[in-house]
DNA sequence: TGCCAGGCCGGGT
DNA sequence: ACCCGGCATGGC
């Protein structure tokens, strides 16, 4: 690699370490994710695609009156009946499949078993989820970092957003281009990717809805700083 | 009232 | 390899 380009690394690593120290020192840990247990999480995950939270809350409280954030529990359930439920997370039919093919992957390769399926490699575990229809690469790393543990960088329309807007990424950069990014210049570690995803998230809510780069944001400090080049 | 929310798939270029 | 329409409810 040329010089240029290896400075502009350099610069890429410092602004993704700085940002972070920065959201986390101005929000704090977050706590993520809000469920309960794994497989509330991977629900959840499927739950929330383009979709807001609170509506997804709504559709896992419906689940759990019915004691239906089980596995083998969901696994039983008729798909109409299920659509019914999940009905307040919107695309309602779409997730009934999605969440039906996750169920019976699940069911077919571990058992019905969650624990199980976590003892697998990440990667080779990323790949077999993403084949799956309807587990997409973003629901893919929430799974893995969220209910599993395992340290992989979750990408989301607020980090592209954000990171874009700041132009630390391009808006042509692929999921996997990204997600490259950010665990190329972090230290590779759960707690990190999970607050990381978390904070940026907090970010994109409850600051960059309305204005790009509002008075307010703890990212304002970046404005005049040295930008890295094409990751 | 219209736009947006923690994506993903399938068909068409 | 991209680009786009479709999927749907609830909050502001």
């Amino acid at each position: 690699m040329d010089e240029r380009k290896g400075r502009s690394k350099q610069v890429g690593k410092r602004i993704v370490k700085e940002v972070y120290k920065t959201l986390y020192q101005a929000f704090g840990p977050r706590g993520w994710w809000p469920g309960e247990t794994p497989f509330e999480v991977v629900i959840g995950a499927i739950l929330t695609q383009n979709t807001s939270w609170k509506n997804v809350e709504r559709a896992i409280d419906r689940l759990r009156a019915k004691n239906l954030l089980h596995p083998a529990n969901l696994y039983k359930i008729k798909d109409e009946e299920l659509a019914q439920l999940i009905k307040p997370s919107g695309y309602y039919h779409i997730k009934t499949g999605r969440i039906k093919n996750f169920i019976v992957f699940l069911h077919r390769e571990y058992g019905s078993d969650l624990n199980k399926m976590f003892r697998e490699e990440m990667m080779f575990l990323r790949k077999k989820l993403l084949s799956i229809k309807g587990i997409g690469p973003e629901t893919a790393d929430s799974i893995l970092l969220y209910a599993g543990e395992k340290p992989t960088f979750v990408v989301d329309t607020y980090t592209k957003r954000i990171f874009s807007r700041h132009g630390w990424i391009s808006n042509q950069n692929s999921y996997e281009d990204i997600r490259d990014f950010f665990m190329g210049n972090l230290n590779i570690d759960v707690k990190l990717f999970n607050e990381y995803h978390a904070l940026l998230v907090y970010l994109g809510k409850e600051f960059c809805k309305k204005e790009p780069r509002c008075k307010e944001c703890p990212l304002k400090v970046f404005l005049n700083k040295k930008r890295p080049n094409p990751i």
